[in-house]
DNA sequence: TCTCACATGTAACTAGTTACATGATTGC
DNA sequence: GCAATCATGTAACTAGTTACATGTGAGA
C-alpha cells in the first residue's frame, strides 16, 4: 500500500491492471455514469499520473499517432500490482454518503409541495435513465457470459458485482423519490407562500 | 437563495428553521449517522455559522450557564428562511455517489477471495447496524404519530421520508455486501498470491 | 487525578471542481 | 469556417478532514 497513494491512484491502477491506457482514456473510464464508483475529471487524473510514476507504481511510453495527437501510454508495473493486491482487501471504515436531495428531503417540510413533487420526480426520472443503462451493460455482459461471469480472477466478474451495486442503488433511488413524490401528492396541508 | 450560501450552510439553516442551537448541538445533529444525509465536523460548522450571520439569514445571542460553558445560540431569520424556501425545491443536478467499498468490487479481481469476503462481511454487518439504529428511530416516529406522519408542514413528516431512504439505502448495501461475500464464496479460480 | 461532556475556535492540509490554455485532425 | 473528438496539461478555487488550541465543571 505505497507511501501516499490517494484512492483515486488506486482507481487508476485498477483500470490500468487490466489494460495500460492514456490519461485521456483514464478520464473517459471514470466519467459518469460509467465509471459511477469513482468519478474524475482530467485536471485530477494527470497530476495523478505523475505522482504514481514518480511513485514507480506505473510507467509509460509515448506512443506517436499520424492522424491524432501523440499520447502517453501508462502501463501498471509489478510494484503497482502488489499495491493493488495489498490494498483492496485493507480494512476500510463505513463510508458516509452525502447527498443533497436527501437533505432536501428533510427540509422538505418548508418547500411548497408541488414543487418538490416536481423535483422528487425529475430526480426519479434521471435515476430511472441511469438504471436503465446500467441494466444495457449489464446484460451485454451477461451474455457474454452465458449468465454471471463465474471465474473470481476475470474484470468481468468484478464488473459485474460491481454493476449489480449500481442497479441496486439506482433501483432503491428510484422507489424512493417517486415514493416521495406520491406522499407529496397524498399530504395534508396546503401551502402558504412566504 | 442569497449569494453565496453553501450547501452546508443550508443543511444548518435547516435545522436552525426548526429550533434555534448552539454550533456544538448542530454539530451533534451532522454527526453520522444521525445525520447521515450531510454530516459534518466542528471545525467547518462554525466558520459556516460565522458566514450566514454576515450575509443576514441567522443572528446569535450569547447565552450564559452557570454549571457550563457559555453558548451561542443561533436564530434563523426572516431572511434565512426565505432562503431556504427559494433552495428546497430548485434544480438539482443528479447526484454522484463516490464510494471506496464498490471502488474495492470493481478491482476485486485482484484480491485474495478469502480476504475480500471477510471485507464484504464486515461492511454488511456495519451496515446491518446501521440500518437497524435508523430503524428505531422509524419506529419511535411512528408510535408517536401512530402511523406515518401526516401534515406535510411538519419536521417530523420530512424527518420521515428522510428516514425511509436512510433505511432502503442501507437495506440493499447490506444485501449487495452479503451477496458479495457469498459469491465470493462460491467463485471459481484459486488464489496464486503475488 | 484523570477523563468525559460541554463549548468554541483556528491552522494546515487534501481532494475535488471549474476554468484557463494549447493544438491537431475530421466532418459538416 | 465551426464544432467535435482526441490529447495533455496548469491555475485558482471550494469543500472537507485532521490536527492544534483552550477552558469549564462533573463524576469516578
Amino acid at each position: 500500500m505505497a507511501k501516499g497513494v490517494t484512492t483515486l491512484g488506486y482507481a487508476l491502477l485498477g483500470l490500468l491492471a487490466y489494460e495500460s491506457l492514456s490519461g485521456y482514456d483514464l478520464a473517459r473510464r471514470l466519467k459518469k455514469p460509467v465509471g459511477f464508483f469513482w468519478p474524475a475529471r482530467h485536471s485530477q487524473i494527470y497530476p495523478e499520473l505523475g505522482l504514481l510514476e514518480a511513485e514507480g507504481l506505473v510507467t509509460f511510453r509515448v506512443v506517436e499517432q499520424p492522424d491524432r495527437p501523440d499520447k502517453k501510454v501508462y502501463e501498471i508495473t509489478e510494484g503497482g500490482r502488489a499495491a493493488m493486491r495489498a490494498w483492496v482487501s485493507s480494512p476500510l471504515p463505513q463510508s458516509t454518503v452525502r447527498d443533497e436531495l436527501v437533505l432536501r428531503a428533510f427540509c422538505v417540510w418548508l418547500a411548497n409541495p408541488a414543487e418538490a413533487r416536481a423535483l422528487f420526480l425529475e430526480h426519479a426520472r434521471l435515476h430511472a435513465e441511469t438504471l436503465a443503462h446500467y441494466q444495457d451493460i449489464l446484460r451485454d455482459l451477461e451474455q457474454r457470459h452465458g449468465g454471471r461471469p463465474r471465474d473470481f480472477h476475470s474484470p468481468d466478474f468484478a464488473a459485474y458485482v460491481t454493476l449489480n451495486c449500481g442497479i441496486g442503488h439506482e433501483r432503491q433511488y428510484v422507489e424512493w423519490c417517486t415514493w416521495v413524490a406520491e406522499t407529496l401528492g397524498n399530504a395534508d396541508g396546503a401551502y402558504r407562500d412566504g
